[in-house]
RNA sequence: GCUGCUAUAGUGUAGUCCGGCCAAUCAUUUCGGCCUUUCACGCCGAAGACUGGGGUUCGAAUCCCCAUAGCAGCACCA
């Protein structure tokens, strides 16, 4: 028996990571987490794995309106079915002091000021590289301002706390870019606050706080790289290094957290768990194995360049550490029963693995009739061989299907080059739906499935799949893939 | 519109910094063949790419310029 090669991919080296490394995944708990924040969880986890420091989960719930109760529950779960190796966790709802004192202290250092003009208002003299009336306020008066803001005195969007930038810069984003806010609704679920920190205040504060070493995300956050390092650059911080990966499209699958919500309210998902989403719970479900994913992850990189994930490298992947593992089975998809003339009554034997042969068979009695796969009937094969039984010749008689027992000999079977298909003896099947991505498969397979609840199998000739219930009157699987 | 990033086979990736050993790596994929009582696994073989155009150079996937394409940002989201 041959060992599946492992190609194992390395991961360019980062700079300044002699002495180990402190990284952080901070995902926002809006839902559970997708194959988009695995890439970007795994990628920090494998290089924290390969320098050794400090992997830091970091909550970022400052948007209440992107805030969902169970989340924070699910995201756990999701990086413990991922295998991340956390070592401190982190909720920014619980350091809003925090970054209080040091917007307090940007303030103080002129690093930053009350803004009080109407939204539009600032857009337009920032496109037109103007200063808005609040922005030559003193310290004084700014701190006045903000304690005002704290002390709640101001309404929801009559007020903000701005980054002072270059008003000129070329790239209009930089500009003057807010740090707090002021939300009266919805209400936070972990705390009471009106004045909340952006994400860009918060995450540089607490990228230093925590001595954040490396920060790999993704390219859409180049941007907030530049504004934050402002943040820094007042504080007199030095900066961790930062590697913005590109962005990575993923064909057929929906992986907006607000949209996946929609269709599941809307009930055309059955939950976050549904195969047809992209979430790491949808993958599970399917039987796909985390140390897949995280192959995948790292395969993939943090190459720059935007790519597009491929289903074909994930499966692989899966294939190599599923395939050693999963028991084979006979599902026969849509059956059809029908009598075999002419044949001795016999017990099939069936190898459990076929490289493993030690690991045992199982055991289907053939007591004269067999349920088959009618798309391999309608072929119209003039002999098939039942796999682990014997020959059957195929022959019509009136638009009914006969089959004659035509001897035990595989070589027979090989010299008429007849395919060789699972079946199952009709008195022992058991119901069963393989559930695809595609649609539900109705069929039989075989009674010993009942064992492998939860874990993956091979149906032969049909692909990998995950028994995930066999406790009602039928057996329910998820179909991973061929 | 402004700002920035990227561009190697169907997909992902190595090489690009420090030009030659690159008629370009590895995986996946597809197609042949072998093995096999699965259309799985394994083995052997094949197919398939440097976005385009100029320039520098004895020599460019690698350096320079232009073009094109894709993406991201310009939110009181993360």
């Amino acid at each position: 028996m041959s060992r599946p090669r492992v190609h194992v991919k390395e991961l360019p080296h980062l700079e300044r990571s002699d002495s180990g490394v402190v990284m952080r995944f901070a995902p926002n708990p809006s839902g559970p987490l997708h194959l988009g924040h695995a890439r970007a969880a795994v990628l920090n986890d494998a290089y924290v794995k390969r320098y050794g420091g400090k992997y830091i989960l970091r909550i970022e719930d400052t948007d209440p309106k992107r805030v969902d109760r169970e989340a924070y529950r699910m995201v756990v779960e999701d990086i413990e079915w991922l295998g991340l190796s956390i070592h401190e966790v982190v909720y920014q709802s619980d350091r809003f002091d925090l970054y209080y004192r040091y917007g307090k202290e940007l303030i103080e250092r002129g690093g930053a000021y009350v803004c009080t003009c109407e939204n539009e208002q600032f857009r337009e003299l920032k496109q037109q590289k103007t200063a808005c009336p609040c922005r030559p306020l003193s310290v004084e008066e700014n701190l006045e301002l903000w304690e005002k803001m704290l002390a709640g005195e101001f309404y929801e969007g009559e007020a903000s706390v701005r980054v002072r930038t270059e008003l000129d810069h070329p790239d209009p984003a930089m500009r003057d870019f807010p740090a707090f806010r002021i939300l009266r609704q919805p209400l936070h679920p972990r705390i009471d606050a009106i004045v909340y920190p952006l994400m860009n205040f918060s995450v540089a504060v607490d990228d230093h706080l925590l001595g954040v070493t490396h920060v790999i995300r993704g390219k859409d956050h180049i941007a907030n790289t530049r504004r934050q390092r402002y943040i820094f650059d007042y504080f007199g911080w030095s900066v961790p290094v930062y590697r913005h990966y590109g962005r990575m499209g993923i064909e057929g699958v929906v992986l907006s957290t607000s949209q996946m919500r929609q269709g599941i309210v809307s009930g055309e998902y059955e939950g976050w768990d549904d195969i047809r989403l992209g979430t790491l719970r949808a993958l599970a479900r399917r039987g796909i194995a985390p140390e897949a994913v995280r192959q995948a992850v790292v395969e993939i990189g943090i190459g720059e360049t935007d790519i597009s994930f491929s289903w074909d490298n994930l499966y692989a992947q899966n294939r190599m550490i599923v395939d050693p593992v999963a028991n084979r089975y006979f599902f026969v998809p849509h059956p059809v029963g029908v009598p075999i003339r002419q044949a001795p009554h016999h017990v099939a034997h069936a190898l459990l693995h076929p490289n493993e042969p030690a690991r045992g068979t199982r055991v289907l009695p053939f007591t004269g009739t067999v349920l088959l796969p009618r798309g391999e009937l309608e072929k119209d094969p003039p002999m098939i061989r039942l796999k682990d039984l014997f020959n059957v010749r195929v022959s019509r008689e009136e638009e009914e299907y006969v089959l004659t027992y035509a001897g035990d000999q595989l070589s027979d079977a090989r010299d008429a080059k007849a395919p060789i298909i699972q079946w199952l003896p009709a008195d022992c099947a058991l119901p069963c739906m393989l559930r695809k991505q595609e649609g539900d498969v109705e069929g039989v397979c075989e009674p010993g499935v009942v064992r492998e609840a939860g874990a993956v199998v091979q149906f032969e000739r049909v692909g990998f799949a995950r028994i995930d219930d066999t406790a009602g009157d039928r057996v329910i699987a998820y179909f991973t893939h061929r």
